[in-house]
DNA sequence: TGCCATCGTCGATGCGCTTCGACAGCCTTC
DNA sequence: GAAGGCTGTCGAAGCGCATCGACGATGGCA
């Protein structure tokens, strides 16, 4: 292994100057810093993380909790993953990956043994029982969604109240005067997932306003649970022509049932679904969806957790406004 | 903070003790250890990952290099990762995600910080430009997946040759005489990934020990290609009656289309998908599948790395024998 | 020319832990 | 009853780095 000693002694200096050549925490000479820098390279010197976390007490890594449970979005997890470990990386940072199932004493373990900086936290429940060990901690945390009480804690979400509003509103505006929710799990809402509820107050709210009739209900994601749901909302109203869809998985067993009833999209039924853009053009006919923003969600979840490590003490709530893109999914009802 | 000496002290033993204690690595009287671990306990100490790794050179880390890509399979990689990093746990590791995008470096990196104790990289192609460099380190590495030349590197993987054979055997054995192979998109081909290449020989030596006529396809995950390639495997032989598909993402749609061109599944054309059991069930027609082991993979691929942390240096190649599970979607061909 | 401020570099120290050799007490064994 | 072997515990050294105070050199200014 090549140390901070070995890059000093191939440059001809102190092992300190090695050391502020690499962190910038101390102005250097150009002649010197050529001479270390040269060193480094030639020798292939990485400092020891190890060291250096035990030096600095930084260990240049972020955990972040994801949900493994596969009646969730996977594809959305994953792109959230994924653009966060990117993100990362553009600040120097790894990423360590824990699971939701290991509770809240694993938050506990990866503070108070300095494995990771920072905590990101995916798969926030309303009254999610991490969150007062999360404050307690005196680690910077970033929540992605929104816990009724956050007290202190960075969030950051799509705004699904806006969300549930904006897929009315452009129904209403279609013309539509009666539209249903298919929502996710009734597993889901059990679970107290804040996104849920919240995207079902938006959506009502948006239909009182609009003067829309509006029913909901959550939906399983197998086939006869969906087929279920379609009876249900149609029997309820015969003359629904708008379906909301905040439920990426029953999307394909959604379509193919509705095409089974002789009902056409968007001709005899529009269908806003709510899903990464992604998963919009994979269906027989292109979805006019809102989008799920989770790679950008990853990224402002990096940069707000960077901004505390730099100092920011403030907790923030940053809110993404939703984007509806119109596709063939969605048309004026038949008169 | 709370340390091992505050933890010696309230107990009344050296650190050492301590140090002892936990690791278990020299005898300990009953006594000291009742109350070394009491301390332990009261304290809630928790050892200081970075010390610890400066004193042992451990850090308990294992570093899982994944695909970020999303023409590939998403669920699948969720699932390999969660099952994982659940089994990292178990064995008291934590998991480190890093992406293919970082390249080659990124290994580099990983490996002489120390910021891990071993590798598992996924998605390994037939001649993977990471392998040499994976062999030039000396950490131990794991790879999902089998290059040309693991020399020296230890492989997990779906045995996918015997994969092919097996979807082809049980279509033979229901009496079909031509089959096709819906295949991974072209890009996935183009980029030397060797499971596609395994499959298709697999596959194809089957057909000729079974006397089958046999086509194969690959295919984008877009309705359009799909249908395209569908109509080129139907008019290229139109009395084909089995499918072999080697692609989930492309599953909706060809169920889709094959009904659209008023083929029912299984009665006109039967159909075997290659995609994780937890896939199956989620269609119209619950799905004959060979099941994609991720969970299975996963966990195989982090005990073979604890193997080698703990001294086996041999490497291995371990293959998992494929599982067709027979549910609807196949049948004997009407006469 | 002499003094002081500034810049660039150096040594020393300590972060919290593991590990090694040392050693005190005890039990055997002839 | 003395020699030797165990068992259980301790103290010290050092892992590789960041950081702080110190200090020599250099330049500016009077």
């Amino acid at each position: 292994m090549v140390t901070i000693n070995d890059v000093a002694t191939a440059a001809g200096v102190a092992p300190s100057t090695v050391s502020y050549v690499i962190s910038g925490k101390r102005s250097i000479s150009p002649k010197t810093r050529r001479l270390v820098e040269e060193s480094i390279r030639k020798l292939g010197y990485h400092p020891h993380a190890g060291a250096r976390a035990l030096a600095s007490s930084k260990t240049n890594v972020l955990a972040l909790v994801v949900p493994l449970r596969t009646d969730l979005n996977v594809a959305v997890v994953m792109e959230f993953v994924a653009s966060a470990v990117t993100a990362a990386r553009a600040h120097d940072h790894d990423l360590l990956l824990l699971t939701k199932d290991e509770g809240p004493a694993a938050l506990q373990r990866v503070a108070s043994s300095a494995i990771a900086d920072a905590l990101m936290v995916m798969d926030v429940e309303a009254a999610d029982p991490r969150v007062p060990m999360l404050i307690a901690l005196d680690l910077p945390v970033v929540l992605i969604g929104v816990p009724d009480h956050p007290a202190g804690l960075s969030c950051v979400d799509l705004d699904f109240t806006a969300a549930g509003s904006a897929c009315v509103a452009h129904l209403a505006e279609l013309g539509h005067r009666s539209v249903a929710l298919i929502g996710p799990s009734p597993a889901v809402y059990r679970r107290g997932t804040s996104y849920a509820t919240r995207f079902l107050h938006g959506f009502d709210a948006a239909a009182k306003s609009h003067d829309v009739r509006a029913t909901n209900r959550p939906c399983a994601h197998s086939y006869e649970a969906v087929s279920a749901c379609l009876d249900d909302l149609l029997a309820a109203d015969p003359d629904l022509t708008g379906l909301v869809v905040h439920n990426e998985a029953v999307l394909p067993a959604l379509l193919s049932d509705l095409r089974h009833r002789g009902l056409r999209v968007p001709e005899d039924i529009s269908v806003v679904a709510v899903c990464p853009d992604s998963m919009a053009e994979h269906h027989p006919v292109a979805l006019t969806t809102v989008a799920i923003p989770a790679e950008e969600v990853g990224a402002q979840a990096v940069e707000m957790t960077m901004r505390r490590l730099a100092g920011h003490t403030t907790p923030e709530v940053r809110l993404l406004g939703p984007r509806l893109t119109r596709r063939d999914s969605t048309a004026a009802p038949r008169a």
